[in-house]
DNA sequence: TAGATGTTGCGAGG
DNA sequence: CCTCGCAACATCTA
């Protein structure tokens, strides 16, 4: 007798796709007699990290198309969302639903992702359930890089190519299931374990009834449904981003660009236009790339065939499309190598230690100064002063993507470039409010921009001014995100604060210092730049050379202790003086003169 | 171990 | 469009 055909769960996370998804493929391939698309709503991510509406409602956007298209293949499939964390579920299901197989998609997160992976395993493994994982979220799976490189990471492009090439060509494509088996029963006889309530690091984001996702297991009408915005709790207007969710869209966003076997053949990244909206100078593709609602493998494959349809010139890595996704892959894969670590500086083996201002401590970061923390604040709100980087600070915050070139800008501007910030500040800004955050990828171009990891040219430094204008000496960028300084003419629309005060007045927007509040009267202000641009160029080159010449790194017994900053660096680049008050007080001191600006800023 | 190279600086000068 | 000086880092190749 043969034994009874498998009953596969497959658990998707962030492979929101049914074109070339492996997960799904190896779930097919057991010839199942029924089959479990199954999301489970993790309160980890829900509840213990920031993410801006914008990201919600891309997740939720990719969730109801791969329920549909799971719905196509078979009417009586879709996306089954289980509101509960998968660690507690799935061992319920397994039970519940009799189920031989669990197939998912490995996950290339190296703390919270391995750990609750591993649990769950486990717990597979004593209920005797078989395990199958797919590995889909990059070109090259990191652990086979990471051997190819010889257990180290891969800090330059050049030796991820060399460990990859060894690996041969990415794995094809695969097609899209053309059907897909029933599911089994759906009878869920269980106690639902909701989430604890006393953690929501996003409840700021929701309205007064809060998270409702977790009142009913399969949803409000135990229909497994995937969430509404305002089952969330979060306001729909709060979603301010015009970039959509979901395979559908991504897949026909690829079509479009790959019909321009020029575009795509030629293409480099450096030349593109970080001042470009609608369109972008790229291809805006990344957010798919993150939820997996466009494989990698897709995009490279589709990629090479229309640069082998283009005759003459064609670029070539790093600067190509290709290239871009092997920078994607060196983060994951440095990442690997290196362990959680890689997202800090504490404990990083790879990160050069520099005495920045507002350095992490357990719970949150030092306010060693109230001036760099004013300057962080009005940086993350896009009201330093400097329009092009407000600009670009709005556009994140409004729409959730800016260009490759101008998180460098902002990054640089942040860290040693300007303010001299611990570059952690500004990648939790990051992750919060990009769509595309991808942990590894952010911060190893948060250690690049900050000449820390990957980069060390510390006296290349972006200029607020003329980066810009290198693209868009006409300001086109500025008018569109810093509306008020629209009537600006070319000539100052780079440094409003340089305009005579008589244009300031005709262009309908006077440029005022930013502690002297920006409301209380009909009159439109900007905020004069918020610290000498050349000045501040000067002093962190030379905190950058007095670091270098420390030469210490994350991993140094000296930073793992605390030690470092006074043991290392005199008063001048590093052990400065720490004001009195708490951390909380400091902040508030320095955060209130935004009173009346922020509201202002924000771009429709 | 020297010399070239490294996705994407700026400003002056040609 | 190009090159150079600026003051100068880490990595890779030969």
């Amino acid at each position: 007798m043969s034994p009874p055909a498998p009953r596969v769960i497959c658990w998707f996370r962030t492979d929101l796709r049914v074109h070339d998804s492996p997960a799904l493929h190896a779930a097919l391939a057991l010839a199942p007699a029924c089959l479990y698309p199954v999301w489970c709503w993790d309160p980890h991510y829900v509840r213990t990290a920031p993410v801006a509406p914008n990201r919600w409602r891309f997740l939720l956007e990719c969730q109801r198309d791969l329920s549909a298209a799971l719905t196509r293949l078979n009417p009586a499939q879709r996306l089954f969302v289980l509101r509960e964390a998968p660690t507690t579920l799935l061992p319920k299901l397994f039970a519940a639903w009799n189920i031989t197989h669990l197939v998912f998609e490995r996950d290339t997160d190296t703390s919270y992702g391995a750990l609750r992976d591993a649990e769950i395993v486990e717990k597979a493994r004593n209920a005797g359930v078989q395990v199958v994982t797919a590995a889909g979220r990059t070109l090259w799976d990191p652990v086979d890089i990471t051997r190819e490189a010889g257990g180290k990471p891969t800090m330059s492009l050049t030796a991820f190519m060399k460990a990859a090439k060894k690996l041969g060509d990415p794995a094809k494509p695969l097609d899209a299931p053309t059907s897909l088996p029933d599911p089994g029963d759906l009878t869920l006889s269980f106690e639902h374990a909701p989430p604890s309530s006393d953690t929501d690091i996003n409840a700021p984001h929701r309205r007064g009834h809060g998270d409702q996702s977790y009142v009913a297991l399969a949803g409000p009408g135990g229909d497994f449904s995937v969430p509404t915005l305002e089952e969330l709790g979060i306001p729909a207007s709060a979603a301010t981003t015009p970039h959509q969710g979901g395979e559908t869209i991504a897949l026909q966003h690829l079509a479009k660009l790959i019909a321009d076997p020029k575009y795509i053949a030629t293409f480099e990244k450096p030349k593109t236009a970080p001042t470009a909206f609608e369109p972008a100078s790229t291809t805006l593709l990344s957010p798919h790339l993150h939820f997996g609602s466009l494989s990698v493998r897709r995009f490279l494959h589709d990629v090479q065939n229309a640069t082998a349809k283009h005759t003459g010139k064609k670029s070539s890595p790093p600067t190509n499309l290709p290239g871009q996704l092997y920078f994607r892959d060196m983060y994951f894969a440095a990442q690997h190598a290196v362990g959680p670590a890689f997202g800090c500086e504490l404990g990083n083996p790879v990160v050069r230690y520099i005495p920045w201002h507002l350095p992490s401590t357990d719970t949150g970061y030092t306010v060693d100064s109230l001036e760099a923390h004013a300057w962080f604040v009005r940086w993350a709100w896009g009201l330093t002063g400097f329009p092009f980087v407000d600009a670009l600070m709005r556009q994140l915050r409004a729409e959730g993507w800016i260009h490759h070139l101008g998180r460098h800008m902002a990054a640089c501007f942040l860290t040693r470039g300007g303010a001299y910030v611990h570059w952690e500040r500004g990648a939790a800004v990051f992750a919060e409010l990009l769509l595309d955050h991808e942990p590894a990828c952010n911060a190893g171009n948060w250690m690049w921009l900050s000449c820390t990891a990957f980069f060390a040219q510390y006296y290349r430094v972006y200029s607020p001014v003329a980066f810009g204008k290198k693209w868009d000496p006409e300001g086109t960028f500025i008018r569109r995100y810093v509306p008020e300084l629209a009537e600006y003419s070319n000539k100052w629309i780079y440094e409003p604060h340089r305009a005579p005060r008589e244009e300031q007045r005709k262009a309908g927007c006077v440029v005022r210092a930013l502690e002297e509040g920006g409301k209380n009267s009909g009159d439109v202000y900007y905020p004069a730049p918020m610290f000498d641009f050349a000045e501040r160029r000067e002093v962190c080159l030379a905190g950058m050379k007095e670091a270098y010449k420390v030469g210490v790194h994350g991993d140094d017994a000296r930073v793992v202790n605390g030690t470092a900053r006074d043991a290392l660096f005199g008063n001048e680049h590093g052990a400065a003086s720490v004001e009195t008050g708490t951390a909380g007080e400091k902040r508030k001191r320095a955060g209130s003169t935004l009173d009346g600006w922020v509201q202002k800023k924000t771009c429709t």
